[in-house]
RNA sequence: GCCGCGGUGCUGGAAUUGGUAGACAGGCAGGACUUAAAAUCCUGUUCCCUUUUUGGGAGUGUGGGUUCGAGUCCCACCCGCGGCACCA
């Protein structure tokens, strides 16, 4: 650097940051111990622009990212664009144009306002998940599942939205029934789906929760999901009486083995596989057509909400009965609806007098109510049912026991019959994972109707073996994902993964299209972009035409953000495999994991749980170096419109921070954000608060002015000033590695108050000119801009604040000889002393007793005297 | 129903984790400057009692408790927000 440029408008710092790429890291971390990985959330780039949501997320995050830069960490500070997805689709198709037009305008303009706002991120890793250099990789992560077992292709009634028309994840669901991108009411439709395994994963995902830093909720959001009981499986045998069935017991699924004496009837889901050999049993025709309608209207509600139908329980009674395996009695097998198929195992022991589901069924059906748990001694009253643990009665030889203990002894005793084991649930299911629309990933697939026909899967290719243990050498886990072959062959057969060499599969450009009523994604019109070769035998086959979820591409973006820099060549051909293993890990092991994670609670369950399934399931086969991917989760809280409620156009109550920054200016926008409430706390837009800040930021311009021009004015270090700056120094430190941003500016607000009034009353800067620097660093984060001017053209210092190092603090500098010791009389404040420290207790005592407010509460009574050191006295006075 | 988070002045919110409750900011009131307004600056601002100062009392959703001392810990409730919910 030669010329000497001095700094004056925000535009003249933007420019400068730009040209010298100050915030990009332009290296690899040496040590992981100094390197911060600080990440946002990145945006879905819509056509509103940023939102006061993305300025209060982007600004926390780039505090941090500045602050660990000045501290001398190798910060990568990245952002990128989560561009699939229906909202740019459904633009698309409503204004008759498509999204590969609109995508790149909305980035541009997310770009200039990110730029406008002053954010520090390293540009030279920038992407778009729709870029085919991103989605390549996207594809190949997905072949790398699909080879290890995790995918598989099923028939399946998913939720299904009628706007979008496409089937949906049920995370997607909200719990009202809507999408949760459009608010459509979602539907069911049997379609063809790509499942991914993620519930091989659920006792993983659930157990490393436990060494995350995140938000308590957030982990037990996933806790719940993931929702894991253990109890035990007990089978009872069907008492056929004749009938020619093809099953000949009931599985049931229970948490409560204790109450088996309890149970009074079986009841089955109607998607048990039961009712369908009745059906097609000899059973009496009155009940077979009875059975027959139950079931017909049952399956019509999965079409309604569910939640519509809570609790009103119906069922109806099978005609056949099972036999209880303790008791060897005969109980009615009942088929309802309250009980899913899809979980546990479809089918239930009634026990009524213990379950408060069982209870109203009962109740309605008139099934007996047996008692085989008594309460507690200490517990009063009596409810029914009876839901707690107790003491056992009415259970053979099981009674007087314990509800812990007879659970683990009669599931033993149930082990020894042959008739039952322990067992353990999950609420989670596999996520469905393909979505009938055109902008997304195109899935690597092809479908070789021939090969189907001869039942050949790729597992059964002859370079199956070769690829899996390309992928992993580690023979564990190559048995692992041979077992999961093994159990998922039969959905697969016929179905091809490209060859990684053939990736990226290009979406197709279209100029205009439809989604179709049919279920079927836009792509499957674009014949000869369907038609391919069978790559295992050569003839005619055709591509999957569904696309991939907007998930799929933030499943692994922070990893990407760690070797971006290297994928300058646009055309770049590599071997996928190779370069991963041999470039890719290598650097995630220097910057994974995610150190500070910033974004909203909404993701709880989608996103965050996705990318930690990826994670983990790389991590199987050694493809990432870490099984975490976001160590430290903090939550911003949303913000709302002036008038408390929701931003929204309908009520017209958006604001924008575009027109803010227009009207005062970045800094100003950026510390009233932060300022306005803690980071993760819900806050109202208050225009109130911007008056303040300005101020704030106003003053500070016109305090760095008598250093500009000092010549009547004194340049000196006051004591105190020189103090309060070093506690402001450790204050801000302590502040912003606990994200509490609205607290280190309020100091450097009481600071500068300080300050300011010493300068006025003096006529002396109170700081020397080395020392007013350190209060600019400290507001630099916070302020990038108005620092930077300062910096430059105030204190006429070279090059930018913000490649400076972050002040020290000497911690001597920070102990006063003297402080204020407050002095309780029975636990109320009487008298503040301002006295030496470290004084003995005695010295105290002497002290404290010649003051004359205390004298008159002690007189001549007794007292006990409470001496925390250096902290408070309290007497206590009889 | 279950889980999580929260409840502090007129408002947004502080409180070194058991040690001076109300920092910082907004608003409001009074004052200065001004022909006037804006801007800026100064003073006051939890409530109640005391003519005033001095001073005293109460006070962090409610009621109990532990402690020399509780916004903070314990028990029992009430209210608000978010999530889950026929999951056996």
């Amino acid at each position: 650097m030669t010329k000497k440029i001095v700094l004056k408008t925000e535009e003249d710092c933007k420019r400068f940051w730009l040209e010298n790429r100050i915030y990009d890291l332009r290296k690899v971390p040496s040590d992981k111990n100094n390197k911060q990985y600080v990440l946002v959330m990145f945006p879905y780039p819509s056509g509103q622009g940023l939102h006061m949501g993305h300025t209060r997320i982007y600004t926390g995050g780039d505090v941090l990212a500045r602050y660990f830069r000045m501290k001398g960490f190798d910060v990568l500070n990245p952002i990128g664009w989560d561009a699939f997805g229906l909202p740019a689709e459904n633009y698309a198709l409503k204004n008759k144009t498509t999204p590969q037009k609109i995508v790149p305008e909305n980035i541009l303009n997310f770009k200039r306002q990110i730029l406008d706002l002053g954010l520090s991120y390293d540009w030279s890793r920038e992407f778009s998940t729709t870029d085919p250099e991103y989605y390549r990789f996207t594809q190949f992560l997905f072949t790398i599942f699909f080879k290890m077992g995790l995918l598989y292709k099923d028939n399946l009634p998913v939720y299904f939205c009628p706007y979008c028309k496409t089937g949906l994840a049920e995370e997607e669901v909200l719990s009202d029934g809507t999408h949760e991108r459009c608010g459509e009411k979602i539907t069911r439709k049997l379609l063809p789906q790509w499942l991914f395994k993620i519930t091989d994963y659920a006792e993983s995902l659930l157990s490393e929760l436990d060494n995350l830093d995140w938000p308590e909720g957030i982990k037990d959001m996933q806790r719940n999901w993931i929702g894991k009981s253990e109890g035990a499986e007990i089978k009872f045998q069907i008492d056929k009486n004749g009938l020619d069935l093809e099953l000949s017991e009931i599985v049931v699924f229970t948490t409560r083995p204790d109450t088996i004496y309890g149970a009074t009837a079986l009841v089955i889901a109607p998607e048990h596989p039961l009712v369908k050999n009745l059906l097609n049993s000899e059973i009496s025709d009155p009940i077979k057509q009875q059975i027959s309608e139950y079931v017909k209207k049952s399956s019509s509600k999965l079409d309604l909400n569910r939640t519509d139908l809570n609790q009103d329980k119906s069922g109806i009674f099978s005609g056949i009965y099972a036999i209880h395996p303790l008791t060897q009695e005969s109980i009615p097998i009942w088929i309802a609806d309250y009980v899913i198929g899809w979980y546990g195992r479809g089918a239930i022991m009634l026990v009524p007098a213990h379950d408060e589901r069982d209870y109203q069924f009962a109740k309605k059906y008139n099934i007996p109510i047996k008692k085989v748990i008594k309460p507690r001694d200490d517990v009063k009253g009596s409810v029914e049912p009876y839901t707690d643990y107790g003491v056992l009665e009415n259970s053979g030889e099981f009674d007087g026991l314990s509800s812990k203990s007879a659970i683990e002894q009669i599931t033993k005793k149930l082990e020894d019959l042959n008739k039952g084991s322990f067992a353990v649930e999950y609420k989670l299911r596999d996520w469905i994972f393909s979505r009938q629309r055109y902008w997304g990933e195109p899935i690597p697939m092809v479908f070789c109707e021939s090969c189907a026909k001869n039942k050949i899967a790729w597992i059964d290719t002859d370079s199956a073996n070769d690829e899996i243990t390309a992928i992993t050498d580690n023979t564990k886990v190559v048995d692992i994902i041979n077992d999961r072959w093994n159990k998922i062959k039969k959905y697969l057969y016929g179905w091809f993964p490209l060859k990684l060499s053939d990736l990226p599969l290009l979406l197709p450009d279209v100029d205009f299209y439809e989604l179709t009523e049919t279920g079927e994604s836009p792509l499957a019109n674009i014949t000869d972009w369907v038609s391919v070769s069978c790559p295992n035998c050569g003839k005619p086959a055709k591509r999957e035409t569904d696309t991939m979820p907007n998930w799929a591409g933030s499943s692994w973006y922070f990893l990407a953000f760690c070797f971006w820099d290297l994928i300058k060549d646009k055309t770049l051909k590599i071997d996928l495999l190779d370069f991963w293993k041999n470039k890719v890990v290598p650097r995630l092991e220097k910057f994974m994991p995610v150190d500070w994670y910033l974004g909203g609670a909404e993701h709880a369950v989608l996103h965050l749980l996705y990318s930690r399934f990826w994670m983990h399931a790389l991590y199987e086969v050694g493809l990432v170096p870490e099984k975490e991917p976001f160590l430290r989760l903090r939550n911003v809280g949303m913000v709302l419109a002036e008038d408390h409620k929701k931003m929204s156009k309908s009520r017209g109550n958006v604001v924008n921070p575009d027109d803010f920054i227009r009207e005062y200016n970045a800094d100003i926008v950026r510390v009233c954000i932060m300022f306005i409430a803690p980071f993760s706390q819900e806050v109202a837009w208050s225009k109130d608060v911007i008056k303040g800040v300005g101020r704030f930021i106003k003053k500070i311009y016109q305090t760095y002015l008598v250093y500009d021009n000092s010549a009547n004015i004194v340049e000196n270090n006051d004591k105190k000033i020189f103090l309060e700056l070093q506690r402001l120094i450790s204050k801000v430190d302590s502040d912003l590695s606990a994200v509490k941003f609205n607290t280190a500016i309020a100091s450097l607000m009481e600071f500068l108050n300080l300050w300011t009034d010493y300068i006025a009353k003096f006529n002396k800067t109170g700081l020397s000119r080395d020392n007013a620097k350190k209060y600019l660093k400290l507001l630099s984060p916070f302020a990038p801009f108005i620092s930077d001017i300062i910096w430059s053209s105030i204190l006429k210092e070279e090059g930018s604040i913000h490649t400076q190092k972050w002040p020290e603090l000497n911690m001597e500098d920070l102990v006063e000889e003297e402080f204020d010791l407050p002095i309780q009389v029975n636990g109320k404040l009487r008298s503040i002393i301002r006295i030496k420290r470290n004084l003995s207790k005695q010295d105290i005592e002497k002290i404290v007793l010649s003051d004359n407010k205390i004298m008159k509460y002690i007189k001549n009574r007794n007292y006990e005297l409470i001496y925390i050191p250096n902290k408070i006295v309290n007497l206590v006075v009889k």
